[in-house]
DNA sequence: CGCGCTTTTGAGTTTCGTCAACTGGTGTGG
DNA sequence: CCACACCAGTTGACGAAACTCAAAAGCGCG
């Protein structure tokens, strides 16, 4: 799975602004505990938000008290885009987090640099869909372990930011099948589990042979 | 569920250019048989397709043959905006299809109208992750029905332009399920079936209702 | 009419969800 | 320092939903 991640590094460099430029109109970071909401559906969109470090996850309320998360944002990761003027999604963090929002409009150089933005949720988005619509639980959660560790890049090892209910809500499992393939990938010596939230890669191949 | 679709009056529109204005280099409508290969995975994106009348779909294939249709497109629609200068996706006609290609850079009107396109694609891509992330097969045909019902504008008349494999392709089911969903919608007097590809909506509240 | 293709229906199996109990680590207070 | 509570995670038993394989029915077309 590709999974395009966009930083805002990235985008200052596609507007010319090298690190070296004096920076106009920076916002600090902002330090947010555990657990913060960010944004609601129904508040102004225009605000996008640089990650410094900590996790987030932006998600979809369904009427029956469901969740769908739509994505999970890390250190260098801007979330924020959404096609409306009003936000649909929540925006949480996971753990404690240094978030430094910027205007779309005045911070971002026109609709070039949003585009690219769009582009990347779409990339995104894109792969997400073909595994809701054609995997099984251990399908997911491989791709799902061989994503986070290609962005997490400590080759192999994996940090699990957030509990096994926003992996169940991410991959459209419950908590208990997300335990249970955590437990068989471990008896297949696919990986292993040093605590329940960090998670060592044994063979990386093998678990891409199951993501098909 | 929201479906954004923007057709390329809307792009228009937005340029200023209203249907009164002269054309310029406006290449004609091409016409294709039903099943035909439009781009493939590898082809060089920068085209964009307006649709006048029929039927596409896009899709991804996996390695073992399985494939997740992505979307389909009506007239009005505008498709194969990609996010890499390569598709990933392929794009196929469902039916016997009208469509004018045009170039992304020259015809399009800057980024802006880029965006607009991309935003479209983002919405329509966020709800059906929604769909196949936390919905049983009732649900996901009850709302593609309705989905179909609104973009068809023809008042609770739906016709199927796609074979059962392709609703399965897209919804992440198999053709049986499809088919026996259908069956259960009929018996619970929600839809009638004229024939397999034309159906009455009966009780969209209730199919609503279904949607969760 | 007969052929090929799509759709429907049926029977059996697998996968995952549900409900419930248990484990293990962490923090708190006696 | 230990006992206890609490929470996240794991495990087990069972049932429901959807898939697979197979066959029958419907439909378009020469």
């Amino acid at each position: 799975m590709v999974m395009l991640s966009l930083s805002l590094h990235t985008l200052n460099e596609r507007r010319g602004i090298t690190p070296g430029s004096p920076p106009h109109r920076v916002r600090q970071a902002v330090f947010h505990r555990a657990n913060s909401m960010l944004y609601r559906p129904g508040d102004r969109t225009g605000t996008l938000y640089d990650i410094a470090f900590g996790t987030v996850r932006t998600y979809h309320m369904m009427s029956d008290g469901r969740r769908q998360i739509s994505g999970f944002y890390f250190a260098g990761d801007v979330f924020g885009l959404e096609p409306q003027p009003r936000h649909r999604l929540f925006a949480e963090t996971v753990e404690e987090c240094a978030i430094r929002p910027f205007d779309q409009r005045t911070e971002v150089a026109g609709a070039e640099a949003l585009y690219a933005l769009a582009q990347a949720d779409l990339g995104r988005l894109g792969d997400h869909l073909m595994l809701l619509g054609h995997a099984n639980a251990l399908a997911r959660i491989s791709r799902f372990m061989l994503d986070l560790d290609s962005r997490q890049g400590r080759d192999g090892l994996v940090t699990l930011g957030m509990p096994r209910a926003d992996i169940a809500d991410f991959l459209g499992l419950t908590i208990e099948t997300v335990s249970r393939v955590f437990t068989r990938l471990s008896e297949m010596r696919l990986i292993a589990r040093d605590t329940a939230r960090s998670i060592e890669l044994l063979d990386r191949d093998g678990l891409a042979a199951l993501c098909d």
